[in-house]
RNA sequence: GGGCGAUUAGCUCAGUUGGUUAGAGCUCCUGACUUACAUUCAGGCGGCCGAGGGUUCGAGUCCUUCAUCGCCCACCA
C-alpha cells in the first residue's frame, strides 16, 4: 500500500477529483429499469451568478443526499443549469453598452439579443464551474438553460395550453413598474423597505367657494397632476355635507369631485384622500367603482408627460420638490409631516417602484391553485421542515393572478401576434404568416416577454425535454425531493407545483427540503452591498471544498450565522481523517480483502477495545443513515464527527498504538477506516475520495461504490458497557494524577475504595504503570480485565474513587471535599426516597423508571457509604 | 393588522412520545512538544432552560398570559 504524503494537499487533490469526477462522467444517468430513479433537479442558478454562500449550502445538500442515494443503489440524475434571469442579465448587457455610450434602444431588438447570446456563452459558465469546485455531482452532460431551444418549445407550448383554456388574458391594472429597468414587477418582486418618508397637507379648494379648502394627505405629491377625484368615508360627520360638491385641483386647475367610498379611513390624515386611478392601486379601485377618469401623467421612465403641464418632462422626484415648492409659495401647503411608510423597490436595482398603470398579461391562478394545495393536503407533497406547509398554504388560499408580462427583451417573448388589419389576435407556438381571419399577413408580435418564472415553473419536466415525449422523462419523472431557500416557495416551489399536475398530471416531487439563509455573525443577511459576504471560493481556497461543505452543514440548523473561524472545523476534521489514515496506511501491512467486521465483532476472544469500536462503528453508520433520510444533515455529520475523532482516533488509535503486529487489529482499523470514508464521502467527497484511490489502489473511485452493508442485532449492550467502565476508570485516574500533579516518575501510593471485601487496599503504583496511563489508555493493551489483574489497577471493576496518599495530599482539605460530597448524595438520597415512597408515583410512573430511580438510590447509598469509608480511612 | 418561528453555558446550537444528576462545539483557564495530526492531546470553569401562572407523582419538553428578538404576508392617502 502507498503511503500518504505528510501533509493534507487539498488544494491539488479538489483540484485532481473534480478534474476526474468530469472527464470520466462518472455521475451520468441514463434510464436503467433495473435499478430506482433517484432525481434532484438543482434551483437553476442565474446565468449571471457567482457562486456566494447560499449557493454554497444549497448544492452541498443536495450532493450529500444524492451522492448517498448513488451509494445506495439508485439510478441518480442530478440535473444542472442556470436561468436565463430576464431582467439580471439584461442588466449586465445595458451596462456594457452604457459605457459605450448607447442604449438598447440604440442598438436595436435584434442586435441587442445578439450581445446578451455572446454574452452568455463568454460568461454563461461561470456559475456551472464554481459548482463543480464545490464537487456537486451532477450529470454535467445535460446541462439546460431556460432558453434552449427545446426549453422554449416547453415555454411556448405551456402559454398556448394555457390560453386555450382560458386561463391567460390581458388586462389593465395597476402595477408595480420599475422605472429603470422599464418593466413590470410582481407583487413578489417588488421588495418593501421601511422608509422614512413625508406625509403632504395640501389644500384643495373649492370649486364655489376658493376662499375655503379641503385639506387632504399625500405622501406622493407629484401624483396630484393626475388627480380625478377627492374621497372622504360616507359616514364622516366632518364631510358628509360636502359629498358631491366640487373642488379646484391646485397647479392644474381640473375640476374634480369629492366622492364618498368606504375605503377611506376616517382616522388616518385628515379623512380626505386624493384619488389618483392611474398611480395607485387603491385609487384605481375607488376609480373603477366610481368611474372616474384615469389620468396617466407619467412617462414609463418616471417623468411627468405633457399631462402633467408645466412640470412636463421632469423627473418625478423633481418634480415632487417642485410641486410642494410651488404648493407652499401659494399658501397651499399646510405642513409637512415626517411619515415611516414602506416603499417598494426593485429587487433587481432597488429602484424605487411605481404603482403604473398598464396593459399586462396574466394569468388566472386559482384553477391551477386547487390541486396543488390538495397534494400538499393529502400528504403526497411533504415539506421538511414541515412547518412551511402553513406558508405555503396560506399563500396558495389567498392566490392572486399572475402578472407574467415583462417590458423586457431578454426572455421567451410572448407568442401572440395582433392583426393590423382586422385587430384579431392570434395565439401560436408557431410563427404564423397571416391571420386566420383575414389571411391578412400584416402581423406584430406582442413586444413582451414573459417572466423569467414562467420558464423556471416548468423546470422538472421542461429539463427533460417536454413537451417530447422520451425515455428519461418516463424514467425520472417526477424528481424525489427540492432542496431551495423558503423565500422561494411562492416564486418557484408553488408555481412548479401546479405546472406539474397541469402539465405532466403528476406532482414535480415528493418533498421539499427548505434550508435556512445564510447570515453574517450579527445575523444580517449576507450581501454584496453590505460588504459583509464570505465568498465561498476564498474559503475553497483557504480551507477546502471539504472544509467548506462539512462546516455550513454543521450550522446548517435553521439559519446559519456564519464567520470565517466557523470553517476551521471541516478544516480540521479534514486534516484529522487525513492523519488518521496516515498512520493506519503506516501500521497496517497484512490485510485480508474479505475481513469481515461483524463476525470479528461476535468472537469473545477479540480484545475488548476492538469490539468496541466495531460496535460503535455499526452504531454510528446506522446513525447517519437514518440522519439522512431524515433530512437532518448536521445531525449525521455530528454522529460522524463524534465517532471518527472522540471514538476512533482517541480512543481505538491509541489503545492499538502498541499493538500493530496483531493482524486483526490492522484489519479493524482498515476496514473501519474504509467503511467510514464511505459514509463521510458524501459529506467530504474530495478527501475521502482520495485516500480511497490509495488504499483501493485500481479500484472504481469511491464515488460509485456501495454504501457499507448493515449488519442486524448485534449485541454490544455488554461490549459497550464494559468498555465504558474501562474508560471511566481510565479518565478518573488521569485526572487524579494531573489533580495532584503527580509525574509519572514519581512513586505514589493510592487507596483504591473497593466494593470488595478487603474494601480498602493500599496498593502501590509504580512508575512504569503511572507511565503508561500518560501514554493514554495503554491500560487496555490488555486483552480482558481479568488478565489485567496483576497490574493492580485495572483489578477492580467496581471502583468508585481512588484518593492518593502521601506529601502531595491535604487530608483536611480532602476531608472537607468529602463531606461536602456525603451532604450532597445524602440530600439526593433523602428526596428521592420521598419520592419512591409517594403513593402517586408508584402507581403512575412507568415500571421502568421506577426501577431506575430505586437502582439509582442504592447507588447513592452505597456511595454515602463508602464516602464514609474513606474518612474513617483518612482518619 | 394577519401568520410563523425563536428565547437553554460568555458565543453558536442539540435536547425524541413529559421520566435518572440538562448535552456538544467554540471562547476562557490549567496541564502536555506522548514520532499520524499543535489544524494536536489530557483536563477544568461555566446553566433558576426569557418571566409569571397552570396541568402532572414528575415540566427545558404540554397549556396559558406576558416580554424581547427574528422572518413572511397584507396595508400604509
Amino acid at each position: 500500500m502507498k503511503e500518504l504524503s505528510k501533509r493534507f494537499d487539498f488544494i491539488n487533490i479538489d483540484e485532481k477529483w473534480c478534474k476526474y469526477w468530469q472527464e470520466n462522467n462518472t455521475f451520468s444517468a441514463k434510464a436503467n429499469p433495473d435499478k430506482e430513479p433517484y432525481t434532484i433537479v438543482i434551483p437553476p442558478p442565474n446565468v449571471t451568478g457567482i457562486l456566494h454562500m447560499g449557493h454554497a449550502l444549497n448544492n452541498t445538500l443536495q450532493d450529500i443526499i444524492i451522492r448517498y442515494k448513488r451509494m445506495k443503489g439508485f439510478e441518480t440524475l442530478w440535473m444542472p443549469g442556470t436561468d436565463h434571469a430576464g431582467i439580471a442579465t439584461q442588466n449586465v448587457v445595458e451596462k456594457q453598452l452604457a459605457k459605450e455610450g448607447k442604449s438598447r434602444q440604440d442598438v436595436g431588438r435584434d442586435a441587442f439579443l445578439k450581445r446578451l447570446w455572446e454574452w452568455k456563452k463568454e460568461y454563461g459558465n461561470t456559475i456551472i464551474h464554481q459548482l463543480k469546485k464545490l464537487g456537486s455531482s451532477c450529470d454535467w452532460q445535460r446541462t439546460r438553460f431556460t432558453m434552449d431551444e427545446g426549453y422554449s418549445e416547453a415555454v411556448k407550448t405551456v402559454f398556448i395550453r394555457l390560453y386555450e383554456k382560458g386561463l391567460i388574458y390581458q388586462g389593465e391594472r395597476i402595477i408595480n413598474w420599475c422605472p429603470r429597468c422599464h418593466t413590470a414587477l410582481s407583487d413578489e418582486e417588488a421588495e418593501h423597505q421601511e422608509t422614512q418618508g413625508h406625509l403632504y397637507h395640501i389644500k384643495y379648494p373649492y370649486r364655489d367657494n376658493p376662499k375655503e379648502h379641503i385639506i387632504v394627505a399625500t405622501t406622493r405629491p407629484e401624483t396630484m397632476l393626475g388627480d380625478t377625484a377627492i374621497a372622504v368615508n360616507p359616514n364622516d360627520d366632518r364631510y358628509k355635507a360636502l359629498i358631491g360638491k366640487k373642488a379646484i385641483l391646485p397647479l392644474i386647475e381640473r375640476e374634480i369631485e369629492i366622492i364618498a367610498d368606504e375605503f377611506v379611513d376616517t382616522q388616518f390624515g385628515t379623512g380626505a384622500v386624493k384619488v389618483t386611478p392611474a398611480h395607485d392601486p387603491n385609487d384605481f379601485e375607488i376609480g373603477k367603482r366610481h368611474d372616474l377618469e384615469f389620468i396617466n401623467v407619467m412617462h414609463p421612465d418616471g417623468r411627468i408627460n405633457k399631462l402633467g403641464g408645466k412640470f412636463n418632462g421632469l423627473d418625478r422626484f423633481e418634480a415632487r420638490k417642485l410641486i410642494v415648492q410651488e404648493l407652499k409659495e401659494l399658501d397651499l401647503l399646510v405642513r409637512i409631516d415626517t411619515h415611516s411608510h414602506s416603499v417598494g423597490h426593485c429587487y433587481r436595482c432597488s429602484t424605487v417602484v411605481e404603482p403604473y398603470l398598464s396593459r399586462q398579461w396574466f394569468v388566472k391562478m386559482k384553477p391551477l391553485a386547487e390541486p396543488a394545495i390538495e397534494a400538499v393536503n393529502n400528504g403526497k407533497i411533504k415539506f421538511h421542515p414541515q412547518r412551511w406547509t402553513k406558508v405555503y398554504m396560506n399563500w396558495m388560499e389567498n392566490i392572486r393572478d399572475w402578472c407574467i408580462s415583462r417590458q423586457i427583451w431578454w426572455g421567451h417573448r410572448i407568442p401572440i401576434w395582433y392583426c393590423q388589419d382586422c385587430n384579431e389576435i392570434i395565439a401560436s407556438s408557431q410563427d404564423p404568416e397571416k391571420c386566420p381571419k383575414c389571411s391578412s399577413s400584416k402581423l406584430r408580435q406582442d413586444p413582451d416577454v414573459m417572466d423569467t418564472w414562467f420558464s423556471s415553473w416548468l423546470w422538472p419536466f421542461a429539463t427533460l425535454d417536454w413537451p417530447q415525449e422520451n425515455e428519461d422523462l418516463k424514467y425520472f419523472y417526477p424528481t424525489s425531493s427540492l432542496f431551495t431557500a423558503p423565500e422561494i416557495i411562492f416564486f418557484w416551489v408553488a408555481r412548479m407545483i401546479m405546472a406539474g399536475i397541469e402539465f405532466m398530471g403528476d406532482i414535480p416531487f415528493s418533498d421539499v427540503y427548505l434550508h435556512g439563509t445564510v447570515r453574517d455573525a450579527k445575523g444580517r443577511k449576507m450581501s454584496k452591498s453590505l460588504g459583509n459576504a464570505l465568498d465561498p471560493l476564498e474559503i475553497i481556497s483557504e480551507y477546502g471544498a471539504d472544509a467548506l461543505r462539512f462546516s455550513l452543514i454543521m450550522n446548517s440548523g435553521q439559519d446559519l450565522f456564519i464567520s470565517k473561524e466557523k470553517f476551521e472545523i471541516g478544516r480540521n476534521f479534514a486534516n484529522k481523517i487525513w492523519n488518521a489514515s496516515r498512520l493506519i496506511l503506516m501500521n497496517a501491512k497484512e490485510i485480508d480483502p474479505d475481513f469481515d467486521l461483524g463476525k470479528t465483532s461476535a468472537s469473545e476472544t477479540v480484545a475488548l477495545p476492538t469490539r468496541w469500536i466495531i460496535a460503535k462503528y455499526f452504531e454510528t453508520l446506522k446513525q447517519v443513515g437514518a440522519a439522512i433520510e431524515d433530512y437532518k444533515y448536521s445531525e449525521a455529520e455530528s454522529h460522524i464527527y463524534e465517532f471518527f475523532w472522540n471514538n476512533f482516533c482517541d480512543w481505538y488509535l491509541e489503545i492499538i498504538k502498541d499493538q500493530w503486529q496483531d493482524t486483526t487489529v490492522q484489519n479493524v482499523a482498515v476496514k473501519i477506516l474504509e467503511n467510514s470514508l464511505k459514509f463521510i464521502h458524501p459529506f467530504m467527497p474530495f478527501v475521502t475520495e482520495e485516500i480511497w484511490s490509495i488504499i483501493k489502489e485500481g479500484e472504481d473511485p469511491l464515488s460509485i461504490q456501495s454504501w457499507p452493508k448493515d449488519i442486524e442485532n448485534i449485541d454490544s449492550a455488554k461490549t459497550l458497557s464494559s468498555m465504558q467502565t474501562l474508560i471511566d476508570l481510565i479518565t478518573s485516574i488521569r485526572n487524579i494524577r494531573s489533580q495532584w500533579k503527580i509525574k509519572p516518575n514519581e512513586m505514589i501510593k493510592c487507596i483504591l475504595v473497593t466494593t470488595s471485601e478487603e474494601s480498602i487496599d493500599l496498593i502501590e503504583i509504580n512508575s512504569s504503570i503511572i507511565k503508561a496511563l500518560a501514554k493514554a489508555k495503554s491500560l487496555m493493551i490488555s486483552k480482558e480485565l481479568e488478565s489485567a489483574k496483576n497490574n493492580a489497577v485495572a483489578v477492580v471493576e467496581n471502583i468508585k474513587c481512588i484518593v492518593p496518599l502521601g506529601d502531595l495530599l491535604d487530608i483536611e482539605q480532602e476531608k472537607k471535599k468529602i463531606l461536602a460530597q456525603i451532604e450532597q448524595q445524602q440530600n439526593a438520597s433523602s428526596s428521592l426516597s420521598t419520592r419512591l415512597n409517594n403513593e402517586k408515583f408508584v402507581n403512575n410512573a412507568p415500571a421502568e423508571v421506577i426501577e431506575k430511580e430505586k437502582a439509582r438510590l442504592e447507588t447513592i447509598d452505597l456511595n454515602i457509604k463508602e464516602l464514609k469509608d474513606v474518612i474513617s480511612s483518612l482518619e
